[in-house]
DNA sequence: AAGCGGCGTCAAGAACGCGTCAACACGGCT
DNA sequence: AGCCGTGTTGACGCGTTCTTGACGCCGCTT
């Protein structure tokens, strides 16, 4: 999922940024300074930084010139000013765009759209690995022993929901939920067909199964990291 | 030197962006129409463009797309119009900046200076090879065995996107997202439509295709390379 | 010990996705 | 105007995948 911080001293701001920018399925996280904006970026790297210019503690184009110090993350620049020389001197300085309040909130998510296009926003591999099994849930792969195993689309699905909760306990109607969406909470009959099909084909004795292990009564586990 | 195309109807206009432009050392060449525009990209590729949407002959929008069909050069749009669904659409459709007129002379300039600075970040050139065959994706050219294999520009989008994560699998949706843009996630008969003819042009036995792979269901995967 | 609920297995039919083809629309070019 | 290349759309067959219902087993409860 993409990463947004959004850097604002204006709550307000924040908030609707952040309801819209997450009603698009966007991971967004909140500063109202200068200060705690560059330790978001220096702990969890954002995909994108919105970044107003009148922040309370340090200016915002001094903000800029920091992250500029050790990153090249993209950063939009969402100012009051309209005055050019400042676009110049923040485009200058290294920011990817600059819009000027107030500003419709579409373009603000197209522009956000562009500078994420460009970077192609790369998402984290997702792998479990268990003896001389690998699967690779982002890229749908599933191999043993250099022999590639095929799952359908709906098996990944379960084995991507179990495997996001790696070694917590999954049940029912939430692996129901997330496979076949809202009003399938009772068919548990269809997570016995298809767990039956997944470990036929994953596990090394289907009848004994080690990997996807049965909660009786409750749900679901994938084996934990053996960390 | 950097070569920019300005493309604009209004002479007055071209006559300042050009000055402006090559007092600061750029190589300008104007168009005052779409036909003309393409025609001089086709033959000498611009570092930007910088493109109006109120052409006399083609809409700016259909330029931009029909640009973006076969190059992937830098376009900051210049126009009269600040309705922001405008912008949202031609930034959809790949331009990279959205700037209103009027505008200042310095904060074009400094915009000019972002896409460049970005695009000086070179990418590798992009070349596909499997046997004799040979993807030249940045030159758009294909060639097996000395023979020229003629691409249609949606053909090379779905080459180029699965190129770009070669080995890796590309959702359908990401696919028409990349070619058709946003809102065409769901025509996936496309997808199997165009993936024949660039089957039937690349594979050697198109009913059992090797270097397009078919993940059913899921997506398409570009045959990794052998190392 | 019997009953019950939950689970795994199996098989059959339905539904779906893919590849293929053909017809049509559209724009550019001659 | 007519032709050509390209993209879109709908239809069809085929193989895969999903759903559905039946059945037996096991462990727990009564």
């Amino acid at each position: 999922m993409t990463f947004v911080l959004v850097v604002d001293d204006d709550p307000a701001i924040l908030r609707t940024l952040s309801i819209n920018l997450r009603a698009r399925d966007y991971d967004v996280e909140t500063a109202a300074d200068g200060r705690s904006a560059l330790q978001i970026v220096d702990e969890r790297m954002p995909d994108v930084v919105l970044l107003d210019l009148g922040l309370p503690d340090i200016d915002g184009i001094s903000v800029l010139k920091r992250l500029r110090a050790f990153t090249s993350v993209p950063v939009i620049v969402v100012s009051a000013r309209s005055d050019p020389d400042d676009k110049v001197e923040a485009l200058d300085l290294g920011a990817d765009d600059f819009i000027t309040k107030p500003f419709s909130i579409e373009e603000l998510l197209a522009r956000v759209r562009v500078t994420t296009r460009r970077s192609s926003v790369a998402e984290p591999a997702l792998v479990v690995t268990v003896d001389d099994l690998r699967l690779d849930i982002t890229e749908s792969r599933a191999v043993r022993a250099g022999e590639e195993i095929h799952l359908t689309p709906i098996e990944w699905k379960i084995v991507e929901t179990l495997a996001r909760r790696r070694g917590r306990l999954v049940r029912q109607s939430e692996l129901l939920h997330a496979v076949w969406g809202p009003g399938y909470e009772r068919q548990t009959n269809y997570l016995r067909v298809h767990l039956a099909s997944i470990r036929r084909k994953i596990e090394h004795d289907p009848s004994a199964p080690r990997i996807f292990v049965t909660e009786p009564g409750i749900g679901y586990r994938l084996l934990p990291e053996d960390s």
